[in-house]
DNA sequence: GCGTTAATTATGCAAGTGTATAATTCGGCA
DNA sequence: TGCCGAATTATACACTTGCATAATTAACGC
Protein backbone atom coordinates (compact mmCIF):
# COMPACT_ATOMS: atom_id res chain seq x y z
CA UNK A 1 0.00 0.00 0.00
CA UNK A 2 3.10 2.23 -0.11
CA UNK A 3 2.85 5.08 -2.51
CA UNK A 4 4.86 4.35 -5.25
CA UNK A 5 6.46 6.51 -6.93
CA UNK A 6 5.31 6.86 -10.43
CA UNK A 7 7.77 5.96 -12.76
CA UNK A 8 8.15 7.81 -15.65
CA UNK A 9 10.80 8.71 -18.81
CA UNK A 10 12.63 11.55 -19.70
CA UNK A 11 11.79 13.29 -23.00
CA UNK A 12 13.53 16.00 -25.14
CA UNK A 13 12.62 19.49 -23.95
CA UNK A 14 11.05 20.25 -27.34
CA UNK A 15 9.02 17.57 -27.11
CA UNK A 16 7.97 18.20 -23.78
CA UNK A 17 7.05 21.49 -24.31
CA UNK A 18 5.19 20.66 -27.26
CA UNK A 19 3.16 18.07 -25.45
CA UNK A 20 1.98 20.35 -23.18
CA UNK A 21 1.38 22.74 -25.42
CA UNK A 22 -0.83 20.27 -27.29
CA UNK A 23 -2.47 19.60 -23.88
CA UNK A 24 -3.24 22.90 -23.36
CA UNK A 25 -5.07 24.12 -26.90
CA UNK A 26 -6.61 20.74 -27.31
CA UNK A 27 -8.83 21.61 -23.48
CA UNK A 28 -9.07 25.57 -24.32
CA UNK A 29 -10.61 24.33 -26.99
CA UNK A 30 -12.75 21.76 -26.04
CA UNK A 31 -14.63 24.15 -22.86
CA UNK A 32 -12.53 27.15 -22.84
CA UNK A 33 -9.65 28.85 -21.11
CA UNK A 34 -10.79 27.67 -17.89
CA UNK A 35 -10.85 24.55 -18.77
CA UNK A 36 -7.39 24.62 -19.21
CA UNK A 37 -5.73 24.08 -15.44
CA UNK A 38 -2.29 23.24 -14.37
CA UNK A 39 -3.64 19.97 -13.43
CA UNK A 40 -6.26 19.13 -16.36
CA UNK A 41 -2.77 19.95 -18.62
CA UNK A 42 -0.99 17.64 -16.92
CA UNK A 43 -3.12 14.58 -17.02
CA UNK A 44 -3.73 15.24 -21.03
CA UNK A 45 -0.20 15.76 -21.40
CA UNK A 46 1.02 12.56 -18.92
CA UNK A 47 2.54 14.18 -16.82
CA UNK A 48 2.55 16.00 -13.07
CA UNK A 49 1.32 19.56 -12.84
CA UNK A 50 4.60 20.51 -11.18
CA UNK A 51 6.82 19.73 -14.65
CA UNK A 52 4.74 22.48 -16.52
CA UNK A 53 6.61 25.12 -13.62
CA UNK A 54 9.95 23.17 -15.19
CA UNK A 55 9.14 24.08 -18.54
CA UNK A 56 7.22 27.55 -18.69
CA UNK A 57 7.44 30.06 -16.15
CA UNK A 58 3.96 30.49 -15.54
CA UNK A 59 0.62 29.14 -16.65
CA UNK A 60 0.88 32.54 -18.57
CA UNK A 61 3.68 31.68 -20.25
CA UNK A 62 2.96 28.65 -21.22
CA UNK A 63 -0.82 29.96 -22.94
CA UNK A 64 1.16 32.40 -24.53
CA UNK A 65 3.32 30.06 -26.29
CA UNK A 66 0.24 27.84 -27.00
CA UNK A 67 -1.28 30.78 -28.83
CA UNK A 68 1.75 31.53 -31.06
CA UNK A 69 2.00 28.16 -31.84
CA UNK A 70 -1.94 28.02 -32.97
CA UNK A 71 -1.40 31.20 -35.17
CA UNK A 72 1.56 30.00 -36.82
CA UNK A 73 -0.38 26.74 -37.79
CA UNK A 74 -3.25 28.45 -38.69
CA UNK A 75 -1.30 30.53 -41.22
CA UNK A 76 0.91 27.53 -42.12
CA UNK A 77 -1.79 25.62 -42.92
CA UNK A 78 -3.58 28.18 -45.24
CA UNK A 79 -0.09 29.13 -47.49
CA UNK A 80 0.07 25.28 -47.76
CA UNK A 81 -2.85 24.62 -49.80
CA UNK A 82 -2.20 27.32 -52.05
CA UNK A 83 1.38 25.29 -53.59
CA UNK A 84 -0.74 22.78 -54.31
CA UNK A 85 -2.25 24.51 -57.37
CA UNK A 86 -0.30 26.67 -58.76
CA UNK A 87 -1.81 26.29 -61.74
CA UNK A 88 -3.79 30.22 -63.07
CA UNK A 89 -4.06 33.02 -60.36
CA UNK A 90 -7.21 32.64 -60.60
CA UNK A 91 -7.33 28.98 -59.42
CA UNK A 92 -4.85 29.53 -56.65
CA UNK A 93 -7.28 32.25 -55.04
CA UNK A 94 -10.18 29.69 -54.95
CA UNK A 95 -8.10 27.04 -53.83
CA UNK A 96 -6.37 29.55 -50.81
CA UNK A 97 -10.68 30.42 -50.32
CA UNK A 98 -11.70 26.56 -49.89
CA UNK A 99 -8.87 25.51 -47.71
CA UNK A 100 -9.42 28.45 -45.20
CA UNK A 101 -13.44 27.01 -45.44
CA UNK A 102 -12.53 23.07 -45.09
CA UNK A 103 -11.24 21.35 -42.31
CA UNK A 104 -8.90 21.93 -40.52
CA UNK A 105 -9.40 25.70 -40.54
CA UNK A 106 -12.45 25.68 -40.57
CA UNK A 107 -14.23 23.50 -37.92
CA UNK A 108 -15.38 23.69 -33.91
CA UNK A 109 -12.24 23.13 -32.83
CA UNK A 110 -10.26 26.44 -34.49
CA UNK A 111 -12.92 27.68 -33.84
CA UNK A 112 -13.53 27.26 -30.07
CA UNK A 113 -9.64 27.63 -29.76
CA UNK A 114 -9.82 31.40 -30.92
CA UNK A 115 -12.86 32.33 -28.86
CA UNK A 116 -10.71 30.85 -25.72
CA UNK A 117 -8.37 33.20 -26.38
CA UNK A 118 -9.54 36.36 -27.39
CA UNK A 119 -9.69 37.99 -23.80
CA UNK A 120 -6.12 37.37 -23.40
CA UNK A 121 -4.82 38.84 -26.62
CA UNK A 122 -7.33 42.32 -26.05
CA UNK A 123 -5.52 42.29 -22.59
CA UNK A 124 -2.11 41.04 -22.69
CA UNK A 125 -0.20 43.68 -25.43
CA UNK A 126 2.57 40.64 -26.43
CA UNK A 127 -0.74 38.47 -27.31
CA UNK A 128 -2.01 41.05 -29.36
CA UNK A 129 1.01 41.60 -31.40
CA UNK A 130 1.03 38.09 -32.27
CA UNK A 131 -2.78 37.99 -33.14
CA UNK A 132 -2.05 41.09 -35.45
CA UNK A 133 0.56 39.74 -36.87
CA UNK A 134 -0.93 36.49 -37.92
CA UNK A 135 -3.96 38.41 -39.22
CA UNK A 136 -1.99 40.56 -41.08
CA UNK A 137 -0.33 37.75 -42.93
CA UNK A 138 -3.30 35.86 -43.80
CA UNK A 139 -4.84 39.44 -45.57
CA UNK A 140 -1.78 40.85 -47.13
CA UNK A 141 -1.79 36.75 -48.86
CA UNK A 142 -5.09 37.36 -49.77
CA UNK A 143 -4.50 40.64 -51.26
CA UNK A 144 -1.53 39.55 -53.44
CA UNK A 145 -3.96 37.03 -54.21
CA UNK A 146 -6.39 39.27 -55.16
CA UNK A 147 -3.77 41.82 -57.19
CA UNK A 148 -2.58 38.63 -59.01
CA UNK A 149 -5.81 38.57 -61.07
CA UNK A 150 -4.72 42.17 -61.95
CA UNK A 151 -8.35 43.63 -61.91
CA UNK A 152 -7.44 46.93 -60.71
CA UNK A 153 -4.30 48.63 -59.75
CA UNK A 154 -5.55 51.19 -57.53
CA UNK A 155 -4.31 50.25 -54.33
CA UNK A 156 -7.22 51.92 -51.84
CA UNK A 157 -9.17 49.61 -54.45
CA UNK A 158 -7.45 46.83 -53.73
CA UNK A 159 -7.19 47.04 -50.05
CA UNK A 160 -11.07 47.39 -49.88
CA UNK A 161 -11.70 44.39 -51.75
CA UNK A 162 -8.77 42.11 -48.97
CA UNK A 163 -10.93 43.41 -46.55
CA UNK A 164 -14.50 42.51 -48.05
CA UNK A 165 -13.10 39.09 -49.06
CA UNK A 166 -11.06 38.85 -45.64
CA UNK A 167 -14.90 39.16 -43.77
CA UNK A 168 -16.62 36.84 -46.11
CA UNK A 169 -14.36 34.37 -45.18
CA UNK A 170 -14.18 34.76 -41.74
CA UNK A 171 -17.67 35.21 -41.49
CA UNK A 172 -18.51 31.81 -42.80
CA UNK A 173 -15.69 30.41 -41.29
CA UNK A 174 -17.45 31.42 -37.89
CA UNK A 175 -20.70 30.48 -39.26
CA UNK A 176 -19.21 27.22 -39.87
CA UNK A 177 -17.62 26.26 -36.58
CA UNK A 178 -20.58 27.81 -34.61
CA UNK A 179 -23.17 25.49 -36.31
CA UNK A 180 -21.74 22.91 -38.65
CA UNK A 181 -24.67 21.18 -38.80
CA UNK A 182 -26.46 23.68 -40.69
CA UNK A 183 -24.92 23.68 -43.82
CA UNK A 184 -24.58 21.00 -45.99
CA UNK A 185 -20.96 19.71 -47.14
CA UNK A 186 -18.57 22.43 -48.73
CA UNK A 187 -21.32 24.41 -49.14
CA UNK A 188 -19.33 26.78 -47.41
CA UNK A 189 -16.57 26.79 -49.75
CA UNK A 190 -18.64 27.06 -52.54
CA UNK A 191 -20.06 29.98 -50.90
CA UNK A 192 -17.35 31.49 -50.31
CA UNK A 193 -15.41 31.16 -53.47
CA UNK A 194 -18.86 32.34 -55.92
CA UNK A 195 -19.14 35.88 -53.01
CA UNK A 196 -15.61 36.07 -53.33
CA UNK A 197 -15.68 36.30 -57.15
CA UNK A 198 -18.93 38.26 -57.03
CA UNK A 199 -17.23 41.36 -54.77
CA UNK A 200 -14.48 40.98 -57.13
CA UNK A 201 -16.55 41.05 -60.29
CA UNK A 202 -14.67 38.31 -61.58
CA UNK A 203 -15.01 34.46 -62.40
CA UNK A 204 -13.35 32.08 -60.07
CA UNK A 205 -13.36 28.31 -60.62
CA UNK A 206 -14.89 25.74 -57.67
CA UNK A 207 -11.96 23.91 -56.72
CA UNK A 208 -13.33 20.28 -55.78
CA UNK A 209 -12.72 18.59 -52.12
CA UNK A 210 -9.93 17.12 -52.03
CA UNK A 211 -6.86 17.86 -54.73
CA UNK A 212 -7.79 15.86 -57.64
CA UNK A 213 -9.08 12.15 -56.97
CA UNK A 214 -11.63 11.49 -59.70
CA UNK A 215 -13.99 9.02 -58.63
CA UNK B 1 -14.61 49.43 15.06
CA UNK B 2 -17.74 46.79 15.43
CA UNK B 3 -18.15 45.54 12.01
CA UNK B 4 -21.38 47.57 11.24
CA UNK B 5 -23.79 45.29 9.40
CA UNK B 6 -24.01 47.30 5.92
CA UNK B 7 -27.72 49.12 5.08
CA UNK B 8 -29.35 48.19 1.74
CA UNK B 9 -32.30 49.00 0.09
CA UNK B 10 -34.97 47.23 -1.40
CA UNK B 11 -35.44 46.93 -4.63
CA UNK B 12 -38.18 44.73 -7.00
CA UNK B 13 -37.10 41.42 -8.15
CA UNK B 14 -37.05 42.67 -11.29
CA UNK B 15 -34.76 45.15 -11.32
CA UNK B 16 -32.45 43.04 -8.91
CA UNK B 17 -32.65 40.36 -11.55
CA UNK B 18 -31.61 43.29 -14.18
CA UNK B 19 -28.83 44.73 -12.79
CA UNK B 20 -27.27 41.35 -11.56
CA UNK B 21 -27.30 40.19 -15.55
CA UNK B 22 -25.67 43.48 -16.60
CA UNK B 23 -23.26 43.44 -14.18
CA UNK B 24 -22.59 39.62 -15.40
CA UNK B 25 -22.33 40.43 -18.89
CA UNK B 26 -20.10 43.67 -18.50
CA UNK B 27 -17.55 41.76 -16.44
CA UNK B 28 -17.76 39.02 -19.19
CA UNK B 29 -17.31 41.78 -21.92
CA UNK B 30 -14.65 42.62 -20.39
CA UNK B 31 -12.30 39.63 -19.22
CA UNK B 32 -14.25 36.74 -20.43
CA UNK B 33 -16.25 34.27 -18.74
CA UNK B 34 -13.73 33.49 -15.61
CA UNK B 35 -13.79 36.96 -14.71
CA UNK B 36 -17.59 36.64 -14.01
CA UNK B 37 -17.10 35.35 -10.56
CA UNK B 38 -20.14 35.59 -7.95
CA UNK B 39 -18.08 38.48 -5.93
CA UNK B 40 -17.27 40.35 -9.33
CA UNK B 41 -20.78 40.04 -10.08
CA UNK B 42 -21.63 41.18 -6.60
CA UNK B 43 -19.66 43.96 -6.75
CA UNK B 44 -20.40 45.24 -9.66
CA UNK B 45 -24.08 45.06 -9.05
CA UNK B 46 -23.62 46.55 -5.51
CA UNK B 47 -24.93 44.04 -3.39
CA UNK B 48 -23.62 41.32 -1.25
CA UNK B 49 -22.75 37.44 -2.93
CA UNK B 50 -25.29 35.63 -1.32
CA UNK B 51 -27.81 37.57 -3.06
CA UNK B 52 -26.90 36.10 -6.18
CA UNK B 53 -28.82 32.78 -4.76
CA UNK B 54 -31.73 34.28 -3.75
CA UNK B 55 -32.60 35.36 -7.23
CA UNK B 56 -30.91 32.79 -9.30
CA UNK B 57 -30.70 28.85 -8.44
CA UNK B 58 -26.93 29.02 -9.52
CA UNK B 59 -24.55 30.64 -10.98
CA UNK B 60 -24.89 29.03 -14.04
CA UNK B 61 -28.43 29.91 -14.13
CA UNK B 62 -27.64 33.47 -13.63
CA UNK B 63 -25.14 33.44 -16.67
CA UNK B 64 -27.88 31.54 -18.70
CA UNK B 65 -30.40 34.30 -17.85
CA UNK B 66 -27.37 36.54 -19.18
CA UNK B 67 -26.98 34.65 -22.07
CA UNK B 68 -30.88 34.77 -23.29
CA UNK B 69 -31.00 38.82 -22.72
CA UNK B 70 -28.00 39.39 -24.66
CA UNK B 71 -29.31 37.88 -27.63
CA UNK B 72 -32.86 39.31 -27.39
CA UNK B 73 -31.32 42.57 -27.04
CA UNK B 74 -29.11 41.83 -30.26
CA UNK B 75 -31.97 41.19 -32.20
CA UNK B 76 -34.43 44.04 -31.10
CA UNK B 77 -30.83 46.14 -32.28
CA UNK B 78 -30.84 45.16 -35.22
CA UNK B 79 -35.00 44.88 -35.96
CA UNK B 80 -35.22 48.68 -34.29
CA UNK B 81 -32.93 49.97 -37.29
CA UNK B 82 -34.80 48.99 -40.38
CA UNK B 83 -38.07 50.82 -39.12
CA UNK B 84 -36.14 53.85 -39.33
CA UNK B 85 -35.57 54.14 -42.84
CA UNK B 86 -39.09 52.45 -44.33
CA UNK B 87 -38.47 53.93 -48.09
CA UNK B 88 -37.74 51.01 -50.39
CA UNK B 89 -36.94 47.80 -50.48
CA UNK B 90 -33.05 48.16 -51.22
CA UNK B 91 -32.72 50.70 -48.45
CA UNK B 92 -34.57 49.28 -45.81
CA UNK B 93 -31.59 46.39 -46.46
CA UNK B 94 -28.49 48.70 -46.54
CA UNK B 95 -29.66 50.32 -43.58
CA UNK B 96 -30.06 47.02 -41.59
CA UNK B 97 -26.39 45.96 -42.68
CA UNK B 98 -24.78 49.42 -41.79
CA UNK B 99 -26.68 48.87 -38.39
CA UNK B 100 -24.95 45.79 -37.80
CA UNK B 101 -21.75 46.93 -38.21
CA UNK B 102 -22.15 49.90 -36.19
CA UNK B 103 -22.20 50.35 -32.47
CA UNK B 104 -23.73 49.33 -30.56
CA UNK B 105 -24.21 46.10 -32.25
CA UNK B 106 -20.88 46.12 -33.69
CA UNK B 107 -17.88 46.83 -31.18
CA UNK B 108 -15.25 45.37 -28.54
CA UNK B 109 -17.84 44.01 -25.91
CA UNK B 110 -20.56 42.74 -28.25
CA UNK B 111 -17.48 40.50 -29.56
CA UNK B 112 -16.61 39.79 -26.02
CA UNK B 113 -19.63 38.76 -24.66
CA UNK B 114 -20.11 36.18 -27.96
CA UNK B 115 -16.57 34.64 -27.35
CA UNK B 116 -16.97 34.16 -23.79
CA UNK B 117 -20.23 32.40 -24.33
CA UNK B 118 -19.30 30.47 -26.81
CA UNK B 119 -18.32 27.54 -24.79
CA UNK B 120 -20.96 27.11 -22.62
CA UNK B 121 -23.02 27.36 -25.91
CA UNK B 122 -21.71 24.55 -27.29
CA UNK B 123 -22.28 22.46 -24.22
CA UNK B 124 -25.16 23.29 -23.20
CA UNK B 125 -28.08 21.92 -25.07
CA UNK B 126 -30.41 25.02 -23.56
CA UNK B 127 -28.38 27.53 -24.68
CA UNK B 128 -27.35 25.98 -28.00
CA UNK B 129 -31.28 26.37 -28.53
CA UNK B 130 -31.01 30.21 -27.62
CA UNK B 131 -28.16 30.40 -29.56
CA UNK B 132 -29.39 28.71 -32.93
CA UNK B 133 -32.64 30.94 -32.60
CA UNK B 134 -31.18 33.92 -32.19
CA UNK B 135 -29.04 33.29 -35.65
CA UNK B 136 -32.16 31.86 -37.53
CA UNK B 137 -33.95 35.11 -36.48
CA UNK B 138 -31.13 37.33 -37.72
CA UNK B 139 -30.35 35.70 -41.29
CA UNK B 140 -34.65 35.25 -41.83
CA UNK B 141 -34.93 38.93 -41.00
CA UNK B 142 -32.10 39.42 -44.02
CA UNK B 143 -33.57 36.93 -45.91
CA UNK B 144 -36.90 38.58 -46.08
CA UNK B 145 -35.06 41.79 -46.93
CA UNK B 146 -33.26 40.53 -49.70
CA UNK B 147 -36.60 38.71 -51.13
CA UNK B 148 -37.94 41.90 -51.40
CA UNK B 149 -35.81 43.46 -53.64
CA UNK B 150 -37.62 40.83 -56.10
CA UNK B 151 -33.71 39.66 -57.52
CA UNK B 152 -34.91 35.94 -57.85
CA UNK B 153 -37.95 34.12 -57.15
CA UNK B 154 -35.61 31.02 -56.73
CA UNK B 155 -35.81 29.82 -53.12
CA UNK B 156 -32.37 27.72 -53.22
CA UNK B 157 -30.80 30.85 -54.71
CA UNK B 158 -32.31 33.06 -51.71
CA UNK B 159 -30.97 30.81 -48.90
CA UNK B 160 -27.49 30.80 -50.52
CA UNK B 161 -27.71 34.76 -50.80
CA UNK B 162 -28.55 34.99 -47.50
CA UNK B 163 -25.91 32.79 -46.03
CA UNK B 164 -23.63 34.36 -48.01
CA UNK B 165 -24.95 37.90 -47.13
CA UNK B 166 -24.98 37.04 -43.08
CA UNK B 167 -21.31 35.95 -43.99
CA UNK B 168 -20.02 38.97 -45.31
CA UNK B 169 -21.39 40.63 -42.30
CA UNK B 170 -20.50 38.53 -39.55
CA UNK B 171 -17.17 38.57 -40.77
CA UNK B 172 -17.22 42.22 -40.61
CA UNK B 173 -18.76 42.48 -37.68
CA UNK B 174 -15.59 40.48 -36.29
CA UNK B 175 -12.72 42.10 -37.29
CA UNK B 176 -14.12 45.23 -36.69
CA UNK B 177 -14.63 44.09 -32.89
CA UNK B 178 -11.04 42.32 -32.71
CA UNK B 179 -9.12 44.57 -34.07
CA UNK B 180 -11.06 48.14 -34.09
CA UNK B 181 -8.08 50.51 -34.77
CA UNK B 182 -7.41 49.00 -38.08
CA UNK B 183 -10.50 50.18 -39.78
CA UNK B 184 -11.57 53.86 -40.43
CA UNK B 185 -14.43 54.95 -38.61
CA UNK B 186 -17.81 53.87 -41.01
CA UNK B 187 -15.27 51.56 -43.27
CA UNK B 188 -16.50 48.71 -42.75
CA UNK B 189 -20.63 49.57 -42.82
CA UNK B 190 -19.90 50.83 -46.07
CA UNK B 191 -17.34 48.09 -47.36
CA UNK B 192 -20.41 45.84 -45.73
CA UNK B 193 -23.19 47.58 -48.30
CA UNK B 194 -20.88 47.33 -51.03
CA UNK B 195 -20.04 43.52 -50.75
CA UNK B 196 -23.49 42.67 -50.14
CA UNK B 197 -24.39 44.91 -53.43
CA UNK B 198 -21.72 42.83 -55.47
CA UNK B 199 -22.79 39.24 -54.33
CA UNK B 200 -26.64 40.64 -55.06
CA UNK B 201 -25.66 41.76 -58.20
CA UNK B 202 -27.74 45.01 -57.60
CA UNK B 203 -26.88 48.81 -56.46
CA UNK B 204 -27.55 49.61 -52.91
CA UNK B 205 -27.56 52.90 -51.68
CA UNK B 206 -25.34 53.79 -48.26
CA UNK B 207 -26.82 55.30 -45.68
CA UNK B 208 -25.37 58.46 -43.65
CA UNK B 209 -23.38 57.41 -40.06
CA UNK B 210 -26.78 58.78 -38.18
CA UNK B 211 -30.27 59.48 -39.42
CA UNK B 212 -30.25 61.92 -41.80
CA UNK B 213 -28.77 64.93 -39.49
CA UNK B 214 -27.54 67.59 -41.85
CA UNK B 215 -24.66 69.26 -40.10
C1' DG C 1 29.31 -0.24 -13.18
C1' DC C 2 28.94 4.44 -10.78
C1' DG C 3 28.30 9.05 -9.43
C1' DT C 4 26.17 13.49 -11.01
C1' DT C 5 22.84 16.30 -12.83
C1' DA C 6 18.72 17.66 -14.28
C1' DA C 7 14.12 16.00 -15.35
C1' DT C 8 10.26 14.47 -12.94
C1' DT C 9 7.21 13.48 -9.03
C1' DA C 10 5.20 14.45 -4.45
C1' DT C 11 3.57 17.41 -1.01
C1' DG C 12 1.98 21.58 0.86
C1' DC C 13 0.11 26.28 0.95
C1' DA C 14 -2.38 30.62 0.43
C1' DA C 15 -5.83 32.62 -2.27
C1' DG C 16 -10.05 32.29 -4.76
C1' DT C 17 -14.25 29.60 -6.19
C1' DG C 18 -19.43 28.39 -5.71
C1' DT C 19 -22.69 27.39 -2.33
C1' DA C 20 -25.21 26.56 2.06
C1' DT C 21 -27.04 28.54 6.12
C1' DA C 22 -27.78 31.68 9.87
C1' DA C 23 -28.25 36.43 11.29
C1' DT C 24 -30.12 40.92 10.37
C1' DT C 25 -32.86 44.85 8.59
C1' DC C 26 -35.97 47.06 5.49
C1' DG C 27 -40.79 48.10 4.23
C1' DG C 28 -45.55 47.20 3.94
C1' DC C 29 -49.75 46.19 6.63
C1' DA C 30 -52.51 45.77 10.78
C1' DT D 1 -47.15 52.58 16.07
C1' DG D 2 -45.50 47.91 16.10
C1' DC D 3 -44.83 43.58 13.97
C1' DC D 4 -44.00 40.16 10.50
C1' DG D 5 -42.16 38.32 6.31
C1' DA D 6 -39.13 38.72 2.74
C1' DA D 7 -34.95 40.84 0.95
C1' DT D 8 -30.38 41.38 2.07
C1' DT D 9 -26.06 40.70 4.54
C1' DA D 10 -22.67 37.91 7.06
C1' DT D 11 -20.19 33.86 7.94
C1' DA D 12 -18.54 29.41 7.11
C1' DC D 13 -17.22 25.32 4.36
C1' DA D 14 -15.48 22.23 1.00
C1' DC D 15 -13.17 22.38 -3.12
C1' DT D 16 -10.16 24.09 -6.87
C1' DT D 17 -6.60 27.02 -8.53
C1' DG D 18 -1.64 28.40 -9.44
C1' DC D 19 2.64 28.10 -7.43
C1' DA D 20 6.72 27.01 -4.37
C1' DT D 21 9.67 23.65 -2.55
C1' DA D 22 11.56 19.28 -1.28
C1' DA D 23 12.21 14.46 -2.45
C1' DT D 24 13.22 11.08 -5.99
C1' DT D 25 14.87 8.87 -10.14
C1' DA D 26 16.14 8.31 -14.95
C1' DA D 27 19.85 8.96 -18.15
C1' DC D 28 24.42 10.37 -19.49
C1' DG D 29 29.58 10.76 -19.18
C1' DC D 30 33.37 8.62 -17.05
Amino acid sequence: MAGERRSFKREGEAARRESLIAAALQLIAEGGSEAATVRAIAVKAGVTPGLIRHYFVSKDDLTGAAYLSLMEGMVTKGLLAVDSAPDTPAARLATFIAASLRPPIMDATALGLWAGFLHRVRRDPAMAAVHEAGYMKYRDQLQSLIAALSLTTDKAVLRQQAIACNGVIDGLWLEGGALPRAFAPDELAEIGVRSVAAILGTDLPFPGPHSGDAT
